[in-house]
DNA sequence: TAGACCCAATCC
DNA sequence: GATTGGGTCTAC
């Protein structure tokens, strides 16, 4: 008999734990099993087995009756040895379930739960194909004509008309055969690799001849990056390795992964818009060795390859590398560097505005610091100019949102022919609806944050919850004012846009766009061929296709991303406003400008003048100050409860009783404070910020106070290492 | 007095 | 996360 830890399908920290099921048979560790839990038929995920010669005295040895497992659904394991060591260092590094790991290993229709197994697997198609030595004879002109198209090659079934193939059939010319379809295609683009020019030589050189682990490549935009890739995944290809490159978004990095493809024919593609099917697919064939590199967003990292060489993580800096908003909580760029650990392989971390964590590693030589300065093609940086919105010369009533100076090149622009791109930080129409006559701002019931008005959908959206209602002429409150609509997103400045520039064509883009399938990519794709003048958008404007015609680049607002809720903002800003200003003018000089109400903000400044390095030394004091990370690490634990007082006073107990534990000189405990979205799903929340050196000082401590938790009603504790918000 | 509703305990 | 069983409330 053997006795099997098995872990369950539910995402919860009281379940975060092995059970014991019985079976006669010897099955496959990580795989899946029927099981009964609770009087519940659900799925579980072996994860250790044993030998039991008495099951009576293991049973009372354990002090539990044990019973068995119904039955198997996997032959082989579904994962390797490896990446569930991964898994259980991942679970303990962020205090999430072992099971939630696990799920986001695996493709839709193989995650280990009940709702998974009706999920889309291998999918097959029928071909009809020519029987070898088959004449003509006794066929019709019409079938003939099939027939022969049919000897060139096996042909879909569901392409053919079906009463001739079923006189084909019946005269024994032809067969049906089932083939696995494969859901997964990739447009090829021609494109041959260039010599590496004297700086990315270096780069390059210093890269695979040094033995360092981490390396931080920091390129200026248009150095050629993407071209060190390449060279480097040919030389660990050529080694036999793996090679993975992780990008924020697939539809902006699409001609990298077109570059990739066309350079090394068989790359496999990870990315959330798949389809389930499209997802298993990949995933089959990434396992049975059909891939040697795959390019991926953020949860590609748990690709299933076991023998990496290399990881690149392409625009380093991205907050998309961070999953936040569901469990489990991981950062791939800290799983890289988990996966990789006591192994050979190395890692690529790059971009032209690396996050404050890797510039200050680089600078304590923690990371291998490599550097280019040169753009490939000599191009000049734009100039770049702040118009002052508290300026009244630089407005007029025609419009508040477009300035004066604005105006006047987006006309200049339009008139060369050339392209304009507009960035707004916000999508919907206003920002907020108010009533004229109260004041009252229309809020979500769930979330208490004002709501945006999309006059596409003429309703009232949460950007938070995604709550939806339709919009109202009248006061919910006091009945009698009418409301108006405030402040802008992209819906407005196109508007805008359209009455000052009535004959200029203007495409959008984003997350509403980018919603629909290949939503981002045809935007990109039409305003790259011309088919508009001026593309408005949010950051995902920033990066991206490169547009040679684009020879303005407006920031609408800058000062919405500097008020975020984060220590990050000031990184945030710095990044999006550089990125985005680098833009315009790639193949000659273009223009930037940079509209705000802040003219003399320090962060506008340094991006005006692409200054990363006065960047770096600015804000790193900035956090210093504060105790923030690099000087810090942080965990966030946040506090969740339908009676505000009790998630308060919980907050408060917590902290008071981890004062009491960890050594108050090297550990700090901020909060409770309330979050910038106070009330949300009818939750109000609280936030404890634990800023510590050393992990070891609080480890134990969160470990039992997760543990705890998962036994009080009516509250939640959600725990974040390394969290990028701070309220 | 059934059934609705709430709550705490339990899951191998 | 889901089920269970025990308690209390409630409508006819």
């Amino acid at each position: 008999m053997k006795a099997y830890s098995v872990i369950i399908e539910h995402i919860v920290s009281s379940l975060n734990r092995p059970f014991f099921y019985f079976h006669e048979d010897d099955f496959p560790l990580y795989s899946r099993v029927n099981i009964t839990f609770n009087n519940q038929d659900i799925v579980g995920f072996i994860i250790d087995k044993e030998e039991v010669d008495d099951i009576e005295s293991f049973q009372n040895q354990k002090g539990i009756k044990i019973s068995y497992i119904n039955s198997l659904i996997d032959q082989e394991p579904l994962i390797s040895e490896e990446k569930f060591c991964l898994a259980k260092r991942i679970a303990s590094y962020y205090f999430v379930p072992l099971i939630a790991v696990i799920f986001s290993m695996l493709p839709p229709s193989l995650k280990p739960s009940k709702t998974a197994l009706s999920k889309a697997k291998i999918s097959y198609e029928t071909y009809v194909e020519a029987l070898p030595g088959a004449t003509y004879d006794d066929l019709t002109t019409r079938q003939a004509e099939v027939f022969y198209k049919l000897s060139q090659g096996p042909v879909l079934k569901k392409d053919l008309t079906r009463s001739i193939v079923t006189k084909l059939l019946a005269l024994n010319k032809v067969r049906l055969v089932n083939k696995e379809k494969n859901r997964f295609h990739l447009e090829k683009e021609e494109y041959v690799l260039h010599k590496l020019n004297e700086e990315q030589q270096k780069a390059y050189d210093e890269f695979i001849s040094t033995s360092d682990k981490v390396y931080l490549l920091q390129g200026v935009t248009g150095s050629g990056k993407t071209e060190i890739y390449l060279y480097l995944s040919q030389y660990y290809l050529s080694k036999g390795k793996q090679v993975l490159v992780l990008v924020p978004e697939i539809a902006l990095s699409y001609q990298m992964v077109a570059r990739f493809h066309s350079v090394f024919n068989k790359v496999g593609v990870l990315h959330s818009s798949l389809s389930d099917g499209e997802r298993y697919d990949v995933y089959r064939d990434i396992k049975k060795g059909k891939y040697d590199i795959v390019i991926g967003t953020r949860s590609a990292i748990f690709a299933p390859l076991d023998n990496l060489g290399l990881i690149i993580i392409d625009e380093e800096h991205s907050q998309t590398y961070k999953q936040e908003d569901s469990l489990p909580y991981y950062d791939s760029r800290k799983v890289a560097q988990m996966i990789l650990e006591n192994k050979e392989g190395k890692i690529l971390l790059s971009s032209a505005t690396p996050s404050l964590d890797s510039r200050a590693r680089a600078l304590k030589n923690i990371y291998h610091h490599l550097i280019l300065k040169k753009r490939v093609k000599d191009i000049i940086l734009p100039k770049v100019e702040i118009v002052d919105l508290l300026d009244y010369h630089n407005i007029n009533k025609e419009s508040i949102i477009i300035s004066l100076p604005l105006r006047k090149e987006i006309e200049a622009t339009l008139n060369n022919n050339e392209q304009v791109i507009l960035l707004v930080n916000r999508r919907g129409f206003a920002s907020s609806v108010s009533c004229s006559k109260c004041g009252e701002i229309i809020k979500c019931p769930d979330c208490q944050i004002a709501l945006t008005y999309h006059q596409e959908t003429n309703s009232l959206m949460c950007h938070h919850c995604g709550y939806v209602q339709e919009m109202i002429s009248v006061c919910p409150v006091c009945h009698r004012g009418k409301l108006y609509k405030r402040g802008f997103g992209t819906e407005r400045v196109q508007n805008e846009i359209k009455k000052l520039f009535p004959s200029s064509k203007i495409l959008r883009l984003d997350s509403d766009v980018s919603k629909s399938k290949g939503g981002i990519e045809s935007t990109l794709n039409k305003f790259k061929n011309h088919e508009a003048d001026i593309l408005i958008g949010t950051q995902l404007v920033s990066k991206g296709h490169d547009f040679p015609l684009v020879s303005l680049v407006g920031v609408v607002l800058a000062d919405i991303s500097l008020s975020l809720p984060s220590f990050k903002a000031n990184e945030m800003t710095f990044s999006l406003l550089t990125q985005t200003i680098g833009r315009a003018g790639r193949d000659k000089e273009g223009k930037a400008i940079i509209q705000t109400y802040l003219k003399d903000n320090k962060i506008i400044h340094f991006a005006k003048d692409q200054d990363y390095e006065s960047f770096f030394i600015y804000e790193m004091k900035q956090r210093h100050l504060l105790n923030n990370p690099p000087y810090s690490n942080l965990i966030s634990l946040l506090f969740s409860s339908s009676s505000e007082e009790k998630a308060e006073e919980t907050a408060n107990r917590v902290k008071n009783d981890l004062l009491t534990k960890v050594p108050l000189d090297r550990v700090t405990i901020l909060g409770p404070s309330k979050l910038f979205i106070n009330k949300f799903l009818n939750n109000y929340r609280r936030r404890l910020l634990i800023q510590y050196k050393d992990r070891k000082d609080i480890e134990p401590y969160i470990e039992s106070l997760v543990r705890s938790f998962s036994l009080i009603r009516d509250i939640k504790l959600i725990v974040d290492v390394d969290p990028t918000s701070d309220y």
